[in-house]
DNA sequence: TATCCTTTGAAGGGT
DNA sequence: ACCCTTCAAAGGATA
């Protein structure tokens, strides 16, 4: 129980600190129509706030210009005593007024912050801006309704249903009302499961004083929440308090603990970002799609509202961008001094990731082509490879000095192309190595000026590289972008390979053309399942058109493929199901040489069959079409776990089954004749690779259930069928018209695939 | 226990 | 201006 009200004015001045005025100044200068009109119920009561403050002056010398929070505070002592144990909430009711004049008025504080004590009158205030408590959003679902017993009941917020928090937010401007974050999900849902930012023990705290509503700003979270959590303070102490430190409010606690203030040091206050208008709509929509599905997994679960969220109408979509904006400018109201760059390595994963790119750099110029290294101007310093604009020697000894994302060789590409060899390239280089080695690059480069077989061999490695960035294209609509010939991306660089890969193919009919692509093949033969699986197929740029994509094998489980792979597999193929291209995979067994190809087709909106079938791509013979066995292929009509099952969607079954393996057969047949020199190489072996796990097997009927859907879709517009259309149809209108770019990026998948 | 996965959007830094 | 990277939420899966 160490807040003391002290403490708690400390707090409370930090909060009340220069930096809130400033906050306010700005807020002055970004008004919100909606702030000002509020400012006059602020200074009807800024007469009260203001003889606080002059108590509270007269008490408090060392905070000249707020906090009449803490005088309040002071005459609640004996509520305080309990601390917050008892509930902050009689705090936060004297502190009522506590919010500084200077803050309320120039925050244009909503009525609420006002004495009044009715309930209803008292909105959500988590705007209300305050130093940050560092708030363990996870923890803050476990340990508050404990804290603050009688929250809930004093003030009906947390008691209110989505309509009444509704009506009850009228006047809070803030995103961080209740109705914004408690009422997305159905009333009858946890409310902690709503509230990880924001708290529903917090909403009638309305009263709070400024800084306890900043504390209790979802958007403030221990340093690190996830390993600290066990390591906080008691929950009975307001853990909230030690947290709270913001670099700023250092010196507020600088009353007597030392300690804490070393545990402040440690642990920096962690500031959220504000949640972006996707985000608001996840959180409010999770509920939903959890419960109309059997998913559970959050990552299918995205993808699902990710889709959904392309389906929403513009109003519909308007509504969370406002939303959004408005939290963003909430917060940045309470943090001003705040940068989203704050975070930057905030979580460990990340300081990782960038330890390991410091790593790779430090391998620094070494990966990068001589024409980057040195320069135009010291062409000279060039190995012979690149003054050639070949293929750089360096490059490739760097890559695979490194360990290489290249090992194969392959890393390398050059595609001999009228690309300039700049730093973008090696980028490219990294995700779209050609098979070649050094010594193969000039035999390679012949074939690439020849053919312009931009190699299918770049493709393969693109998607062997495990450097491979994923962040950017991991979204179905980077995917788009990445498919899309016209947009300045990477890209392209696939795309044109896929294209020629496809006039060449389409040149010559022979499987036997392929041979250019040799190089794919065996590099997705020899290389090791956990290699690929590191790739996401995403990454791959069109993970559906590389068959050589070794970790493009969306057979989860399948022999020689580890776990990990299983599960990378598993949900990197599951966004596939977001409106990409089939996939065709090739599954190497380490060791065994066993590689299986196999389909997987996935379509979606933007790719779907509709598109392939329009790209006038012959249709030879289908070669070899490896059917998974029954169970493996949840999409498999056979399968008694297809998606029709697993999911709780309802399909068509006749039309999906009907159009669904129409299309699938056709797709096959596509994807047989593309990639037919990884075909070949299974061929060869002959065998089939598959197996499931539980893990792919769920994100795999989330795609299922997403690829269903388009693969319903697309059939039935593709063939005028009479057959009734799913409910859902009209979102595949939405989405397809609100991304029109979209078409043609499909196109130019389809193409690419084919 | 930590990280991954997955989505979109915002923001900041770099070019 | 554009590109890239990171982070925001979520929770099961995985190492």
């Amino acid at each position: 129980m160490p807040h003391t009200h002290t403490r708690h004015g400390s707090s409370g001045d930090d909060l009340c600190s220069t930096d809130e005025v400033k906050i306010f100044k700005d807020e002055g200068d970004r008004e919100d129509d909606k702030i000002s009109s509020e400012n006059l119920l602020v200074e009807e009561k800024s007469s009260l706030i203001d003889l606080t403050e002059s108590e509270e002056k007269s008490q408090k010398v060392a905070r000249p210009d707020h906090s009449p929070v803490f005088n309040k505070l002071d005459t609640h002592t004996t509520s305080f005593n309990m601390g917050y144990l008892v509930s902050p909430y009689s705090y936060a009711n004297g502190a009522a007024n506590g919010l500084p004049v200077t803050m309320a008025n120039k925050i244009g504080l909503p009525p609420f912050f006002c004495h009044n004590a009715d309930p209803l009158a008292t909105p959500p205030p988590a705007h209300c801006g305050i130093p940050p408590y560092q708030l363990d959003p996870k923890a803050i679902g476990l340990t508050r309704p404990a804290l603050y017993p009688f929250a809930a009941g004093q003030y009906a917020y947390p008691m209110l249903g989505s309509e009444m928090s509704q009506v009850a937010s009228w006047h809070t401007p803030s995103v961080y009302s209740a109705s914004s974050f408690r009422t997305p999900y159905p009333s009858s849902l946890p409310i902690n499961t709503t509230l990880p930012r924001f708290s529903p023990s917090l909403l009638p705290s309305v009263h709070a004083t400024s800084h306890h509503v900043l504390n209790s700003h979802s958007a403030i979270v221990a340093s690190s929440s996830k390993q600290d959590c066990g390591s906080h303070q008691d929950s009975t102490t307001n853990n909230r308090y030690p947290r709270n430190l913001d670099t700023k409010n250092t010196s507020s606690n600088q009353s007597n603990d030392s300690s804490k203030d070393i545990s402040n040091d440690k642990k920096k206050p962690h500031i959220k970002k504000p949640l972006n208008a996707f985000m608001l709509y996840m959180k409010e929509m999770r509920a939903k799609v959890v419960a109309e599905c059997t998913l559970k997994e959050s990552a299918a679960i995205n993808q699902i509202l990710g889709r959904r969220w392309h389906e929403l109408s513009r109003e519909e979509q308007s509504k969370y961008y406002e939303k959004a904006r408005q939290e963003r400018q909430l917060h940045m109201e309470l943090y001003p001094g705040w940068s989203a760059r704050d975070n930057y390595g905030y979580v460990s994963k990340k300081k990782k990731r960038k330890k390991d790119r410091s790593t790779t750099d430090s391998g620094g110029n070494n990966m990068k082509k001589c024409r980057a290294r040195f320069g135009l101007d010291q062409q000279n310093q060039w190995c012979k490879p690149c003054r050639r604009k070949k293929k750089c020697i360096r490059y490739m000894e760097a890559m695979n000095g490194n360990g290489g994302i290249l090992e194969d060789g392959s890393g390398m590409d050059d595609h001999g192309s009228d690309d300039d060899d700049d730093d973008e390239d090696d980028d490219d280089v990294k995700l779209n190595g050609s098979c070649g080695s050094v010594d193969a690059d000039e035999t390679a480069n012949k074939i690439d000026d020849d053919a312009e077989s931009l190699d299918h061999g770049s493709m393969s490695s693109f998607a062997q590289s495990p450097s491979t960035t994923t962040t950017s294209l991991a979204s179905p609509l980077n995917m788009i972008n990445f498919i899309n010939p016209t947009t300045p991306n990477p890209a392209a660089l696939l795309i044109n390979c896929s294209a020629t890969e496809q006039q060449q193919q389409q040149r010559s009919t022979s499987v036997s053309t392929t041979s250019t692509s040799v190089s794919a093949s065996s590099g997705s033969g020899g290389t090791t399942p956990s290699t690929s699986s590191t790739v996401s197929p995403v990454t791959t740029g069109m993970p559906g058109i590389n068959s050589s994509i070794p970790g493009a094998n969306c057979i989860p489980g399948a022999s020689g493929t580890s776990s990990s792979q299983t599960m990378l597999l598993g949900n990197r193929f599951s966004h596939l199901g977001m409106g990409l291209s089939p996939v065709f995979t090739t599954t190497s067994t380490a060791g065994t040489g066993l590689t299986t190809n196999k389909l997987e087709p996935f379509f979606g909106n933007n790719i779907s069959l509709n598109n392939l079938n329009n790209s006038q791509i012959p249709i030879p013979v289908m070669p070899n079409i490896i059917r998974n066995p029954i169970g493996a292929n949840p999409r498999d009509i056979n399968n008694p776990l297809s998606i029709n099952q697993l999911t709780n969607h309802h399909q068509p079954s006749s039309l999906l089954k009907s159009s669904f393996s129409q299309h699938l057969h056709q797709q096959q047949q596509l994807l047989n004749v593309t990639h037919m020199t990884t075909t070949s190489a299974v061929n060869n072996k002959n065998k089939v690779v598959v197996a499931s796990s539980n893990r792919n097997d769920a994100t795999t009927t989330a795609m299922m259930s997403i690829s269903s859907h388009h693969a319903e879709k697309t059939s039935a517009a593709e063939c005028h069928s009479n057959h009734e259309k799913n409910t859902d149809h009209h979102q595949q209108s939405n989405a397809s018209g609100k991304t029109p770019s979209s078409a043609g990026a499909t196109e130019t998948g389809a193409i690419s695939v084919s």
